[in-house]
DNA sequence: CGAAAATTTGACATGACTCAACTGGAGTGG
DNA sequence: CCACTCCAGTTGAGTCATGTCAAATTTTCG
């Protein structure tokens, strides 16, 4: 269960059993099944989640009523509205889960007394939010470079995997766009 | 001149003269006038740039020719393209100065010399990229909620510094639209 | 099996782009 | 200091990608 953690700060840096421990005392444990809220606007993002099993997304509902789709997490993810959690301001985000899902989660508290006393752990997370901002940066650049319709066959070919796991209109969602305009977009595709 | 490191670096940790002369030995200076490339597209991004007076900005071609601004950086902003930087890939950004500008600037090995040598630098980035990711994520859910119109409001009203010292047309192809369709929201808003 | 949820279809509307032409101001050189 | 050029910004007409809305169809799941 947590040698899903341990294998993923392993990525960046090394820590034996003995540390990795120790480590994990910070953090606790959930399972949640599908379509729970983790986190819901107007509250204050808690803590940054790591799931290991399941996947959730990150939306926020516009002023038409409708729910934006703005990242999903599967295994090996962190996931958590990074502006709310670090300046414990209220969020604008909801998170919720789209498939039962088992996670461990990290409160603001303990996440600043884990850096503390494991001084690796600064090293894990420079490494993380470094790769996350990269990510970012890119993902803004597609945003501005592609259609809608190339933002869909972009997205079905960097994570294929959610295809299978995400219902459409999510996906939908995802790519900023209406389930009428996707279904005609595959129409299109298929022939 | 490097006081400005100095005082951006203290914002999140804390190092004394003697280790700030150490850290800043890392970096190298370089001043560069008006519209000059700092970096081209199909080059690698071997350097971390630091404005210390100035404004750059990042932009990409897009296949009908034009340049489409992805990010501007003034005084004690950090600018790269952080995906090229930290796996030293080929770039499709370019990063150019708006006006004359100075900068410090570090390269990917002494980078990483850095943080080897000076721990508290990871503490420090580890700040830097988790700031710079929650504004990220923020963005991203701007372009997802905002019409054109709206963005430009919103920039307005966020970074009007930039105003006085960006031309429209720059400010247009950061906000993703046309400078006719920027001409016509000002001449709305002016009624 | 039936109800609710997800997806598709089609008619119509619109935000934002394209293209071409015009205006005005800032340099530049004679 | 004028004339000329060049580039930024504006205007307007026409167009297209994508959205809206309503209804039909299919799928999911209790």
């Amino acid at each position: 269960m947590s040698e899903i953690l341990k294998a993923h700060i392993n990525k960046f840096v090394t820590v034996n059993d003995e540390e990795f421990e120790a480590i994990l005392s910070y953090f606790q444990f959930k399972r949640i099944s599908k379509k729970d809220n983790l986190l819901e606007e107007g509250q204050i993002c808690k803590s940054n989640l790591f799931v290991l099993h399941g996947v959730l997304r990150k939306f926020f509902i516009n002023d038409k009523g409708t729910e934006q789709t703005t990242e999903f997490a599967i295994e090996q993810w962190w996931m958590s509205d990074t502006f709310s959690f670090i300046n414990q301001s209220t969020t604008e985000f909801y998170i919720q889960t789209v498939e039962n899902t088992e996670l461990l989660y990290i409160d603001k508290v303990d996440y600043e007394k884990l850096l503390e006393t494991h001084p690796v752990m600064e090293k894990h997370f420079r490494c993380i939010y470094q790769k996350a901002y990269a990510a970012a940066q890119m993902r803004i650049k597609f945003l501005y470079d592609y259609s809608r319709e190339e933002l869909y066959y972009h997205f079905l070919k960097a994570q294929p995997e959610f295809l299978q796991r995400v219902p459409q209109y999510l996906i939908a969602s995802y790519l900023n766009f209406t389930p009428e305009y996707l279904s005609e977009i595959r129409k299109k595709g298929i022939s």
